[in-house]
DNA sequence: TAGTCACTCGCACACTGTACGACAAGCTCG
DNA sequence: CGAGCTTGTCGTACAGTGTGCGAGTGACTA
């Protein structure tokens, strides 16, 4: 198994020149705005003024680039300190903390499951949640389930809300007019689906804002809730 | 906004030929073997005797191909009707099929968050879901939130399984010995925190598989008790 | 002045999805 | 029987991808 890219030292750079520092904020920008499929090497290299193959004097593959941009994700979120804030609201905390940076970087979840994930900021952010839960009381051994089924699930849903959100930018539409195309064709392919109907009408009274975070916080409560119960002392 | 490839009808086939059936059944069987990743049109046709192109005249686009592949998958998975298992027996039911359709299909998380489902089992499959949490006693307003966190769950929590049970298939190694080297990896990245050091040592208690398992189900359980305190009758 | 290190970059390869247009086989109609 | 339409196949080509290789450049050291 091949050493993984934070740990493999680097020569110093001696005059000005392209950086890695650089590389990684200026893919994370294209990342960020155009997702995973606008980030190319030529286009990142072009942004840069340089030719497309002197990037991997700096990064050695775009695989590696990506790991880089991953870390730098997890070095964005929260986990508060148990003392401050107790078990439950500091998991709240922190799921809500992890949502906003990936909605900051819809690309996230499309690049996350194709690899481990062993950068010091994921490290620092894994240690850290463990923490939390161990304060919380819960037995040695549901330490690591309940804040993998907290990290799961606000992926999960993340996920999916991000999935939402992208196919609304793609569109070129206008948030309401998407979501009144998209309800037009479900109640077209709905019709012999009289609860996916009522189902699709209630989902829109709210504006789609408000209704997925809404979404999002009716789940994680009631996970909270359920872990609590598994607390043993 | 395109009609989507469901309810664009076909012109019937007269002679003896490749079909839609055929070609989704062999794309189906190189996208369970070899993943996204593997699955070109060139290597499809090639399995199927036929030029590249001429797989064009039955299907418009390589994504509307994988939508189909999809659809297919939602349509393996089980909802028991409520008044034979009850809410909550029946919710794990379909948590339980949903996680073993996508452990036989381990592309779904990769490509199904790219495009909307609205296929006739997506759309089946979410209208039984709806039926059994609504016969649960849910508030109207709480049947879509609570049956979308179960499936945000599930996902996420499998999403995150398919990924290491992927790693570990395209390390070639056993998985003893796959175990045991990441192990190794993360001991030495992890060696400033000590709190993800007892966390690796807890989770080589089990085995790898009876691991996921016990995250899966502790999760779910957990989920589904804290919605069973949002039951309003 | 010679040599070495740090860095840039053009070219080329193998691969992708798919538009286009040429071609063939079978059916229907006159 | 023959013409023409429909159904279906496929070779070629285009624009794009990540990246290995080797040549080239400028600065610093001996």
């Amino acid at each position: 198994m091949k050493e993984p890219i934070w740990t493999r030292e680097r020569k110093a750079p001696p005059r000005e020149t392209l950086s890695r520092e650089q590389i990684v904020k200026t893919a994370m920008a294209i990342l960020d705005s155009e997702g995973v499929t606008g980030l190319s090497m030529r286009k990142l290299a072009a942004r840069l003024d340089a030719g497309a193959t002197s990037l991997y004097w700096h990064v050695p593959t775009k695989d590696d680039l990506v790991d880089l941009l991953i870390d730098e994700v997890w070095g964005e979120i929260d986990v508060p300190e148990p003392e401050l804030a107790g078990w439950r609201s500091g998991a709240l905390l922190f799921g809500h903390s992890l949502r906003s940076a990936v909605l900051r970087h819809p690309w996230l979840p499309e690049v996350m499951y194709t690899r481990p994930s062993l950068g010091p900021n994921a490290m620092s952010l894994g240690s850290r949640g463990l923490v939390l839960f161990e304060a919380g009381g819960f037995a040695d051994h549901d330490i690591d389930l309940a804040m993998s089924s907290v990290m799961s699930y606000v992926l999960g849903t993340v996920n999916a809300e991000v999935a939402t959100r992208e196919m609304v930018r793609k569109s070129g539409r206008s948030e309401e007019t998407w979501v009144s195309e998209m309800l037009e064709q479900a109640q077209a392919v709905a019709s012999e689906y009289p609860e996916m109907q009522k189902s699709v009408r209630r989902r829109t009274s709210l504006g789609l804002d408000s209704s997925l975070t809404e979404n999002f916080v009716f789940g994680l409560d009631a996970l909270l809730d359920g872990l609590a119960t598994r607390v043993t002392k």
